[in-house]
DNA sequence: TATTGTTATACTCTATAACTATA
DNA sequence: TATAGTTATAGAGTATAACAATA
């Protein structure tokens, strides 16, 4: 049926592929405790974002260091906002912006899932061990950091979502 | 307001945010092409399983091999069989079961995509280095295939999804 | 009775566009 | 006019459960 080869690199030597499976393994320890306490992914990315910073975040960043869009954020923060997780505060002499923070009980929520998130870390740090890991997050990002564009074939044929 | 600190390693240091980002690298780079093609990510990952296997798959192992749920490939066949991408074959002695396999125009499509594909990561491949990426690749499969559990303490109990 | 696969359901995210308010 | 953010909309995946057909 496929009679002609397919020239192209094995499904196992797939980058995207990869780094999916190695997520999924790691993701699959998580995401039991983040039910346990009715947070999604996103959601958990979003307070820990907030938990890490010590400046105040707006909107924008905040969706650029989760990896997620703006309408998404909106609606996260909308949720969070509405369990008194986190609170808004407008920008002074910009009414548009406003700055995002944890709440006191959104701040306990994070130290009170810190231990078993950390514990967690720990379990495969002891497995791959620590050094690698640790050299193996450098590598991820670096690679994050690539600053390539898509083919310029790609961009800008606006018929190519029709 | 976070008065306390949270003891909890940094957004940086967090593996699964490093894979994701890694991952968003890559696919901002192949997305535009699987656009053109109406072809979501997962519909991709579905073709490309199906050009790589020299054995005939069957929904199960395709889910497992793809890192999707059944009920999605569910769907994600029933889409590519309508349009003509594939095709299904009930096994001889197990009528239950059905090998999916490419049709002539699916093989025609990976094979059209094939070659922007390999442009792609050749692409990444210099900029990150052809051996250094090898050399993640190879990390990335090893911590995939850690055997590690969820803690005992997020299993079975039935209500924490409640 | 167990297993393969599909269907049903509820929720969420993605992606784009349109819109509001402000600058 | 441009920007920050929200809302609207369409489409799709995730996750679980329930179900059908078959073994």
């Amino acid at each position: 049926m496929t009679a002609e080869p397919i020239p192209m690199r094995s499904f196992r030597q797939s980058l995207p592929m990869a780094l999916l499976e190695a997520r999924e393994m790691a993701m699959r320890l998580f995401r039991p405790m983040l039910a346990r306490h009715d947070l999604t992914e996103q959601q958990w990315r979003v307070l820990r974002a907030l938990a890490a910073t010590d400046v105040p975040l707006e909107v924008g960043p905040l969706a650029q260091q989760t990896s997620l869009l703006a309408p998404s954020v909106s609606r996260i923060l909308a949720n969070l906002e509405a369990r008194h997780l986190i609170g808004r505060r407008t920008v002074e002499h910009d009414q548009r912006r406003s700055t995002i923070s944890l709440t006191d009980a959104g701040a306990d929520l994070v130290r009170t899932i810190a231990p078993s998130s950390e514990a967690t870390y720990n379990r495969i740090e002891e497995h791959f061990g620590a050094d690698r890991l640790s050299r193996l997050l450098e590598e991820l990002h670096d690679l994050a950091s690539l600053e390539l564009e898509p083919d310029a074939h790609d961009v800008g044929t606006s018929e190519g979502a029709a």
